[in-house]
DNA sequence: AAAATCTGAAACCACATGGTTGACAATCAA
DNA sequence: TTGATTGTCAACCATGTGGTTTCAGATTTT
């Protein structure tokens, strides 16, 4: 049931970090307009027209921009007659807030961590002036 | 000082939610191989040879990608010698978790507003079915 | 029934992205 | 000096993205 070629699959799985998930999520976020439209909905349902208004582009590429939005799960939509009515969805949204904040406590632990190794550093340096501690030249 | 063009520039940039630095933030989290890059960044410095190794691609590929992570200032790099070193740089990622956070909470409070407000409504179906209800708060 | 409204789908275009290869510069080690 | 290591740059290619216009379908309104 393992060949050679899922193998490598999930070899490649496990070092590229895939989760097309988060792809999803993360690229629909990263335009403008979509935020914009995520804040649109902040508050309130709204149907295209009313996501489309403000944006100053033609109604096909709003329509896209939900689409993207929809795929990532940000987004769900509900067809009542001809109004296609939008809200928020928060699982995907909670994900990736979640790997953020994971990444992000972590790298703050260790900048801890650094600053003080570095303090411990300098005050080493400072009774043993023997190496010249490559890391102090740096932007 | 502020004629029709600068001023459309200053509609669109409050409408359209423009952030340069969220764009690329989350455009560079996006993609499964500079996630792999952060997570090998994650606990200690390396640097380009030691990133490119476990990604499926050639040298040049990765090396785009730290640049890509670099432009949304996630990772900056320092060059000894003729190694380039990089770190993660946790101020960018701080920005957009925080962006990230504050939507979530929103929508969070949110979804609680509107499950009571759905209990409400079907509640309140159940005793008079008459208008669909399709958008009370128009702007 | 007819007209207006809301939306989708398709075709098209310009540009960005993600990948490759090959040549080249700089640094370290022998 | 020679050679290996590290990384950049440019050219190129395939595909994806973001935008447009146009047309058609479904639904409401008159």
């Amino acid at each position: 049931m393992v060949d050679n070629q899922s193998a490598a699959d999930i070899l490649n799985h496990m070092v590229l970090d895939r989760s097309p998930k988060l792809d999803r999520v993360f690229h629909a976020l990263a335009h403008p307009a979509r935020r914009a439209i995520l804040r649109s909905l902040a508050d309130r349902e709204a149907n295209l027209s009313e996501l489309a208004a403000p944006l100053k582009m033609s109604f096909p590429a709003a329509s896209k921009h939900v689409k993207v939005l929809e795929r990532a799960r940000l987004v769900h939509r509900r067809i009542v007659g001809r109004s296609h009515l939008c809200r928020v969805e928060g699982k995907a949204l909670e994900e990736a807030s979640q790997w953020l904040e994971s990444y992000r406590r972590h790298w703050e632990r260790n900048f801890l961590r650094l600053d003080a190794l570095l303090d411990q550093m300098k005050a080493q340096e400072r009774d043993t002036p023997q190496t010249p501690l490559k890391s102090e030249g740096d932007s």
